[in-house]
DNA sequence: ATTATCTATAGATCTATAGATAATGC
DNA sequence: ATTATCTATAGATCTATAGATAATGC
């Protein structure tokens, strides 16, 4: 929560950060939540199990931790990615786009319907509520702006566009890994050239 | 399907299958294979949790088991969804949309990518392959035949339309999770809008 | 005095095996 | 004789706590 940086000696990352780093690539790389002992995470940190409960209060509080820090960052790489590009739907798009390829894929929906049902109840509703303003919500905003500008047909409901919008996204990782196919980028185009005009000829 | 013999002694179905519907219900229900353990299948069976290595050598291919059972039910159901629905491309879609919605969802995208890397190295190819053969190939077929009968622009790829689509049908049952939304039903007719003709006006 | 680590361990798991036992088929 | 279950348990975990210890800040 309130991070006082008191030691500026913050050589080469240490401490509570370092251990979120860790512990959030185990997360994404390995199996997720029960697939990740603390041990695993102390190791990669280069401490003892036991040390990480002096900066946290349990595992289940650590994944919190991980995954709120993760959607934070969603929440202003989108941010930027939306400004930046001006109020144009499919420039919006690309850079969103763009941010997202340049993180580690996050899982979206996976997460949600795989980790979450694994935590406590007050902390399910936690990062549901907070994976809505991060990473949902701007996006949605996005479209609902654009179709108001007359950009999108009325018929189409902005909150099931980002539904699918960013389930197409969290699939890319996936259609890349086939033999002969493209960059993700080049994948990106096809799916918002889609997204655009359809699919008929 | 149903099955509601309230009979006490279950002579319609024990056994092996009995375990593969207990197993694959919390398989689905929480979080997956690390989040289950052979006691919680045991006991929803009704029998005791050594009893399962009876019929299975291992957790491990008891997952198998329960995954490629999965699979294979979708190889059929998809099967006969396309040929129900005849050379139309969007008869073709409504028809394997109302088979998945027909089905527990079965979240494709987030086995793949997180159920599967906590398996051997041989299921992993296995189920990848089967994964494919099952679902995956079918869908794909589908939109390259109508690629050639001309309904879809030729620049876009089958392969990508497909993991797009399921991504796409992946996604309905969180969408369908947001407070004022409509039927899944309603929402898969809006994903196949988009698809077919985009989201300009 | 505070911060951050350590060792050691309690207490719960969980997977899998060994061997006994009941029920069924020949 | 085979099939399907049971009891009991070995052997590995894994989370979390208790208390000691070293390093740092005042």
């Amino acid at each position: 929560m309130t991070d006082h940086s008191p030691s500026p000696k913050d050589v080469s990352h240490s401490g509570r950060s370092r251990i979120l780093d860790e512990a959030e690539a185990l997360f994404r790389t390995r199996g997720g939540y029960n697939a990740v002992s603390m041990r695993d995470i102390a190791c990669k940190v280069g401490i003892r199990q036991a040390s990480l409960y002096y900066h946290f209060p349990s595992k289940e509080q650590l994944f919190v931790a991980v995954t709120e820090r993760m959607f934070e960052r969603h929440r202003t790489g989108l941010q930027q990615a939306i400004e930046q590009a001006g109020d144009d739907l499919k420039a919006q798009l690309d850079s969103v786009s763009g941010w997202f390829l340049s993180q580690p894929p996050m899982h979206f929906l996976s997460m949600i319907h795989m980790e979450l049902p694994l935590l406590g109840e007050d902390n399910i509703k936690r990062l549901s509520v907070y994976s809505q303003e991060c990473v949902f919500e701007p996006i949605r905003q996005l479209f609902a702006q654009a179709q108001e500008r007359g950009e999108i047909r009325d018929d189409v409901r902005p909150k099931l566009l980002t539904g699918f919008f960013l389930s197409c996204i969290e699939s890319v990782p996936y259609v890349r890994s086939f033999p002969d196919t493209a960059s993700s980028k080049a994948i990106v185009n096809e799916v918002i050239s889609v997204l655009l005009d359809g699919i008929k000829p």
